[in-house]
DNA sequence: GTGGTCTAGACCACT
DNA sequence: GTGGTCTAGACCACA
């Protein structure tokens, strides 16, 4: 279920809480559903258990899952909500990239037809 | 000339990479250029005289500069051709944020329209 | 296992970067070893762990190895194949010297016998 | 008459230390003959007269060449006896590159290639 | 003066 | 523990 790339730069913490954020936004995990244990994810990823303990408890704090001590975390009732407006923000990062493509020569057309493209990759069903 | 974020998560030396990167892109630096030594923007910015050495070797490496010891660095003759291809491959980069921005539900129209406007403050004279 | 000569015109750096292709070369380091922590192997060569690091920097940028932080180095699956390949380039540096020992007399005899003698002394069984 | 490559790890001065060696094996400067003015090279190169010194200096040591005070420099007559002797020793340095080459995975028979090939295109006309 | 290398020692985030 | 970044200060060869 989840994919994590150890040689990249981004902190494996980090890699976890986005690819569980993008399966709410997808749907592929719903409010309600719980979450994997600290312990079989470690296991099923090899990696050090406090590493997940801290990607869950970051989603906690986001309010996107909640954990019930003893029992397991579990994906909040608006964790869809929280993410639309955390991932809005963004839109600033998204300019950037598209302003420093831009200098490098890329078109406008071609900005816009990646963002296209993109768009209908989202992967999710609400067209 | 060159700002410098010490707070920034980026490190120092690759934020001054990025803005010679961007000064050569947007023609402030041109082939032939030399750029300020090692000492003396040491002292400008207030940063330790190795981290910008770093920055110069990781641009060398790259291809962008050329450093003659005993006399300076230089832009290279290909700089912005090098920077270009590099660049290019932050495409792949742009389609994955956007995709991600359609997710959390934004328009394909606000995509566009972010691309638009950021075509256009690129800050380079060459529509 | 590394042997460094503080007094040589070359760099500490690099003679430990030559040192660590050579031995991914030669199967005594394989892909997905891990190398000697930093700290490790600057308390061991009595080097200073940036100089170590710097090492390392340079073959993760070839492609060698890959870092992991918190975790380690480790020889990359391609490491051999990229080093085959950057190698080769070499041989534009060797006819340049085979020419200018030609120059200083040395018969062409001499030259084919002195490759046949380096080549059986490579030290890697794959004939 | 002579190429300089500023952007070469080598040293200006021992690139021109290397030419004129070149120059004096391939029978291009002979006994006798006089080598251009520090100054007027200087000129020619775009090149700090003190490193032109440098260079004279360095052969005058190795007594490839000698200089009268107020006359110029000229070519020693047994230069090309000296050269011989001292490029000889570079043997070592060609069995080491070609055990490298060998060890990159580059064929005998490809390395005896080269060298025969290199010995061809020495450019001297005493086969 | 220039770039390049190295040491010593510190701090950081991540595992 | 790990790698990565940074500072401070030194020394070198080269121009």
């Amino acid at each position: 279920m989840f994919q994590i790339d150890a040689m990249s730069r981004q902190p494996v913490y980090e890699q976890l809480v986005e690819q569980i954020e993008r399966f709410v936004l997808t749907g592929i995990l719903n409010p309600g559903d719980q979450l994997p244990s600290v312990r079989s994810l470690s296991v099923e990823l090899s990696i050090n258990p406090n590493t997940i303990q801290k990607a869950y408890t970051e989603l906690d704090t986001k309010g996107i899952i909640y954990s019930i001590p003893g029992i397991g975390c579990f994906v909040a009732e608006n964790a869809k909500e929280v993410l639309s407006v955390l991932t809005r923000r963004k839109l600033t990062e998204f300019k950037a990239l598209a302003k420093e493509l831009a200098l490098a020569g890329v078109s406008l057309e071609e900005l816009k037809g990646a963002a296209t493209t993109a768009y209908y990759e989202r992967g999710v069903k609400n067209d």
